[in-house]
DNA sequence: CCCATATGCGACAGTCTGTAGCGTTACAAA
DNA sequence: TTTGTAACGCTACAGACTGTCGCATATGGG
């Protein structure tokens, strides 16, 4: 249940956001809208490697694989944030909060939207926990 | 200002926990406390690569080198969520509360304590945010 | 049956990290 | 002042991890 997923370097997160933005794809079109322009036999093995790091799937479609994401993209993050946190502070979310908050970087909106969920968050844990 | 602090390993990671903890600590200090037995070589060469990626400052005592941190750790921890934020979510801080929530990664007590910094903050900023 | 094409594998250089040996320098005592 | 000791930085080195490919192989369509 743990996953925790390996780290990503820059171009493996560049096309981790291209699967997460456009769905399934193949190796051809990541390399398409990919910024940097590399071969495709690159780009496939960072589709495969993303793959053994458990963020991707691949179904195959004819002779063509068809990437996926393994896992939601707010998911993956919500992990990333829980180990930074697990490292940092000892678990403390609200450290976290803080010194995002001293450091600006919430705006009021932010804030706004955030204090909604968290309160739906209470309340759905408050009444009925699975 | 945007001062993005390069990564940390793992010993250096639990180097910097160790220097967060017990305040201004020398690499004799440092080595004693650390879970692995390692020479004090390492140990100075780790606070110095720590000292050179903006983690830590040192200041002399004699001929000892004494080390701090730079950064209080709750900004540093703040600045890794701000980045992984950029990074998977276009900067969308919801996206990954909601993320957490949904993995049930925060309990009542945090939930509780979360909404009562997210109002503290929402009533600063609004009233008047020097 | 043969060709085009999509795939995986193996490779290689560059960088980061963990780990440490060593030569140098600076107090402090003799 | 000379010398021993302790603290320092420098350099090194092997082991990952990553970015990038070339290449041999397998497979579906004509």
């Amino acid at each position: 249940m743990d996953d925790r997923l390996p780290e990503l370097g820059d171009l493996e997160r560049e096309v981790m956001q291209l699967v997460w933005a456009h769905g399934p794809v193949t190796a051809e079109i990541v390399r398409e809208r990919l910024s940097r322009r590399l071969k495709e036999s690159t780009v496939r093995t960072v589709l495969r490697r993303l793959e053994e790091k458990g963020y991707a799937n691949h179904t195959v479609d004819g002779r063509t694989y068809v990437y996926q994401a393994a896992e939601e993209r707010a998911k993956v993050a919500a992990k990333a944030v829980q180990r930074i946190v697990d490292w940092f502070c000892n678990g403390s979310i609200e450290e976290v909060l803080v010194g995002m908050v001293d450091n600006a970087m919430l705006d009021q909106q932010q804030l706004r939207t955030l204090a909604d969920h968290v309160a739906k968050a209470k309340k759905a844990r408050g009444v009925k926990k699975e």
